[in-house]
DNA sequence: AGCACA
């Protein structure tokens, strides 16, 4: 098995993560970077020795987290392919979900190896916050996003596909909401479609940090823009 | 290479 025989699970574990990207950073762009395959409900990055270069996104289905492990296999990011496969454990967060968070267990083993170590062990300076998965205000997008096992998500891209737009839309308008990010080229619009267009970014993790925020975000009353990446 | 969450 590819993912190297550990089953399937909704959190998924990356490694090979580039070491000089700030914690609060990296938690945030593999947030917008993970959340095309669906609901986010963790996302876990420390830089003690023992756990730098790793992280772990915790969905709220494990389709979304089977999408992630496939679709972003050896995606470079930072620089560096990211290596992906399922926890190993369930992570707290959704065993607090469900109700069977067990108390105390879980530091076992870490603590014998420090205990084993005679007390070196720091790291309690990282205050894990969960900032990274944030609600994106209440707006709710009209894509996937929930029913994630319904399809394929599309690979990243550096252009987004933007759709459920008013028929009125100028580009002058989406670029007044698009290049408030980083990154961005430029805004494309078909004369003969209306109701689409296509927005390019430098790169494909800039383009994920726009579409995560601007995802389900109401042009008008009516208009909730659904954003996936473009087929390449 | 390395599987945590306080």
């Amino acid at each position: 098995m590819l993912s190297g025989d550990i089953p399937p699970n909704q959190t998924i574990y990356i490694k090979n993560l580039n070491e000089k990207i700030k914690k609060e950073e990296l938690k945030r762009s593999l947030y917008c970077l993970f959340s095309q395959y669906g609901r986010i409900l963790d996302v876990v990055a420390l830089k003690t020795p023992r756990l730098r270069g790793q992280a772990w996104v915790a969905f709220l289905e494990v389709a979304s987290a089977s999408n992630a492990v496939r679709q972003m296999q050896n995606f470079p990011f930072y620089d560096k392919p990211m290596r992906i496969q399922y926890a190993k454990t369930k992570s707290d967060c959704i065993a607090e979900a469900e109700g069977t968070l067990a108390p105390k267990e879980k530091k076992r083993k870490q603590e014998d190896k420090a205990e084993r170590k005679r007390r070196g062990d720091e790291g309690q300076q990282y205050a894990t916050e969960n900032g990274a998965a944030a609600e994106n205000g209440g707006r709710t997008a009209l894509s996937r996003h929930g029913n994630s096992n319904a399809q394929e998500a599309a690979a990243p891209n550096n252009i987004l596909f933007i759709e459920n737009l008013p028929h009125e839309t100028t580009s002058d308008m989406l670029e007044l909401l698009f290049k408030q990010f980083a990154g961005f080229r430029e805004v494309r619009m078909i004369d003969a479609k209306p109701g689409i267009a296509f927005v390019e970014y430098e790169d494909d993790i800039q383009s994920s940090v726009a579409m995560q925020a601007l995802q389900g975000f109401k042009v008008t009353p009516q208009n909730a823009i659904a954003i996936t990446f473009a087929k390449k």
